[in-house]
DNA sequence: TGCTATTATAACCATATGGTTATTTCAATG
DNA sequence: CATTGAAATAACCATATGGTTATAATAGCA
């Protein structure tokens, strides 16, 4: 995965009313007016959560009536698994330094 | 895992320098000196950054001389590739809220 | 059509974040 | 013991972030 998409994920994550949301998404789908109540933050707080929780593509949107149904998008939670435990190689860099003569060493 | 911790160990990595370090010192340990010139960034930014990973457990210190050698804690980082994988219950959320009638259900 | 309910967006504010330069701490060495 | 070099800390600044209230957009229904 690509370190900006990775990065974004990883935002998406790191603040503890999404990484909840997330968690509770896991037991159940659920829809905004649901969330509201349990975190006792504003509708539009809860609603740009979801926008970026979404746009790191964690969750999955769907509507249904009024309501819009928000799902975990458990593939996405895989990925960044895998890319955990597959970090990108940027030894390359090293390499690159190297060449250009600015490599430190500290030995 | 606590949220608490599980927060800032994704906040660590959510940040595109501080994800290429992690990913450098999962090539090799490395000191503050020789990633200055890979970053392009001063040595107090990277020193600051070292501190964020530092206290989210993510790397390891230890002093060689006048040089500060930091190492990935592979450990931690399976910590989290595990808890991304076992998401903290938070069900009892929906049944306390319940309990207060306080839960919104739409159907 | 007009009213109601749910969600999204806009505008704003306080705090957090990632960078800078200047200074301090700490270890090695002449 | 003074000097040198590496890393950490302090003080500062611009931007990002997570909240708020007000408003708009969208869907269902009398």
């Amino acid at each position: 995965m690509d370190t900006k998409l990775l990065v974004n994920a990883f935002k998406a994550l790191a603040d503890p009313t999404r990484l909840k949301i997330i968690s509770l998404l896991n037991h159940r789908s659920c829809c905004v007016c649901e969330l509201v109540p349990i975190f006792g933050i504003s509708q539009p707080a809860v609603s740009k959560h979801m926008s970026k929780l979404k746009s790191a593509d964690l969750v999955i949107e769907s509507r249904r009536g009024q309501w819009v149904i928000y799902s975990l998008n458990q593939e996405r939670v895989e990925q960044l698994r895998f890319a955990l435990g597959n970090l990108p190689d940027y030894s390359e860099e090293f390499e690159k330094l190297a060449a250009q003569g600015l490599l430190v060493t500290c030995e």
